[in-house]
RNA sequence: CGGGGCGUGGCUCAGUCCGGUAGAGCGCUGCGUUCGGGACGCAGAGGUCCCCGGUUCAAAUCCGGGCGCCCCGACCA
């Protein structure tokens, strides 16, 4: 691992890019715009993805598992979905190679064309309405409550690691119920989970609120969000969760019979998180030095580094540490001790900061002539020398501190760069030079955001859940607001 | 798709103008000394100079053609 990233004032882009990949998190793909997510931020996900998961199934849902191949004639079924989706698709035309006729290479046999061509999914919507035509009849088959982690393919013109591959992970719920209140409901309980996850597990703090027309997801009556700030400011869509409607119902033709045996379309909702939510992290929480990872998820929470001068010295400190690193893993806290021979003390201080561990402990000679281990948080820098009795104790209390302390921190940096304005000079003048979230009314008009948008490269990231409208004018045309909403230029 | 740049060891690049033994730093391997903030010495390994063709006694270097990648603009979780 070579020295240090590019500084973040210097070059953002840069300073992520460096991040996520000398910290191993990720690195390309041979194929463009496709990445290899590496052990270490596959270990971050898996924690990203249990604290969703769990609260998936505390509330009723299921995992299950639909096809990476759809009919090529399903994403036409609903009219705004395919304009979304179509100009994105990865489209299999053929399923045989043959040698080359002039050589070692392989080419497209033209023999192997398909009769239907399939689409790798995009979203699964389509595969799982046309599932779920089949599985409901009776609205004792209702609600659905189904979600599945996998992988999905938008091909994009330009890539970033995490935040937007070719392919990438997530997870995508698909729900049917018998009414709209139901769906509706359904909808704003996830996005409350969404808002928990990102604010208390990768203490991203967020603004939850309504999509516009323009922003919502094609094929939805309405989407919900929560937007994120990143550490340049510009904005970061951390996850959607969408009332369809009886959109897709109408479109697959799904109904059920109600209890006064009466024939209707069901209610639908879809959702889902990604792994861009790795790079909010990195984003959110980075510093000049690396990742720093909130304790909840860090794969690593708390790592030991041993000080000596010979093997016998390190045998030492393992020993001196056994009984009170187990203490900590007993309280189910991830300790992890680099004892890797040949590397100095100082390389390994710097490579667990730039992979974000939140904690670290050094022990050499010093420390065990008085009892006692020094501890060094990642979020501050700050060194304190700790008694070895007390660690168990202190350990956790600090790893809760560190969360914290990353949570307040990003939202201080959110709050100072959020503007309540009222002139759109000001707005423009924000945008353009600091960047930020203007907080201001708007008057609903879809033509007023596109002005807007055209001209300052700001977007309506999301209409607050929490509105004060009385007495607000829109920001452009000056006309009384009809909703209080947050823009950005985002990601 | 439009504009710009670049392809040389695992990585970052020099060498190309002006043809003549393929280099540096980092990384890697071995040994020794080190070890509380990115250690040092010695010895090594590692190359289709993107590909194809041409010019030449001789091509990383000149000429022609191709391919690939990166950056900047129009779409996007």
């Amino acid at each position: 691992m070579s020295k240090g990233v590019t500084a973040k004032s210097k070059d953002y882009a840069r300073w992520y890019t460096d991040v996520i990949t000398k910290a191993q998190l990720a690195d390309y793909g041979p194929v463009k715009g496709t990445m290899v997510i590496r052990p270490y931020g596959f270990s971050l996900w898996e924690l990203v993805k249990d604290a969703f998961d769990c609260r998936f199934k505390e509330t009723g849902h299921l995992n299950a598992y639909f096809p990476l191949f759809i009919p090529k004639s399903f994403l036409s079924k609903e009219a705004e979905h395919v304009a979304g989706f179509a100009k994105e698709c990865a489209v299999v035309t053929h399923h045989r190679l043959i040698a080359d006729s002039d050589g070692e290479g392989l080419v497209v046999d033209p023999d192997s064309a398909l009769d239907e061509e399939v689409i790798v999914r995009p979203t699964s919507e389509t595969v799982i309405w046309a599932m779920y035509k089949k599985w409901i009849q009776s609205y004792r088959d209702l609600p659905i409550l189904i979600n599945q982690w996998a992988n999905v393919v938008r091909w994009e013109m330009r890539t970033r690691l995490f935040l937007r591959t070719t392919e990438f992970l997530w997870q995508e719920g698909h729900t049917a119920h018998a009414t709209a209140k139901e769906a509706e409901d359904e909808t704003r309980q996830i996005l409350e989970i969404y808002r928990e996850v990102a604010e208390d597990e990768l203490a991203i703090p967020v603004f939850s609120g309504l999509k516009t027309d323009a922003e919502k997801f094609a094929g939805a009556e309405h989407t919900y969000c929560i937007e994120a700030m990143m550490g340049d400011r510009r904005a970061l869509q951390a996850g959607t969760s969408h009332n369809l409607g009886q959109n897709f119902a109408r479109a697959f033709d799904v109904t059920f019979q109600n209890e006064e045996n009466q024939e209707q379309h069901v209610y639908a909702t879809s959702w889902g998180v990604s792994t861009r939510l790795i790079g909010a992290i990195a984003m959110v929480h980075g510093d000049d030095k690396g990742l720093r990872l909130p304790p909840r998820i860090a794969p690593k929470q708390v790592v030991t580094i041993p000080i000596g001068k010979s093997e016998e010295e390190i045998g030492n400190v393992l020993d001196y540490l056994e009984t009170p690193l187990q203490e900590l893993r007993e309280n189910r806290i991830r300790v992890h001790i680099d004892d890797r021979a040949g590397v100095t003390p100082g390389f390994k201080f710097n490579e667990w900061e730039m992979k974000g561990a939140p904690l670290r402990i050094e022990v050499g000679a010093r420390d065990m002539e008085v009892n006692s281990v020094m501890v060094v948080r990642r979020d501050t820098g700050e060194k304190m020398s700790l008694s070895k009795e007390g660690l168990s104790k202190e350990i956790p209390r600090l790893l809760e501190t560190v969360q914290l302390s990353l949570y307040e921190q990003a939202k201080s940096f959110r709050d100072e760069n959020t503007f309540s304005l009222e002139s759109y000079d000001e707005f423009k003048s924000i945008i353009a030079d600091t960047s930020g979230f203007v907080k201001c009314g708007w008057d609903g008009d879809s033509a007023t955001e596109a002005t807007i948008q055209k001209e300052t490269k700001a977007t309506i990231r999301c209409i607050l859940f929490e509105q004060k409208v009385d007495g607000l004018n829109c920001i452009f045309s000056g006309k009384p607001a009809k909703h209080e909403v947050i823009f950005g230029k985002s990601y």
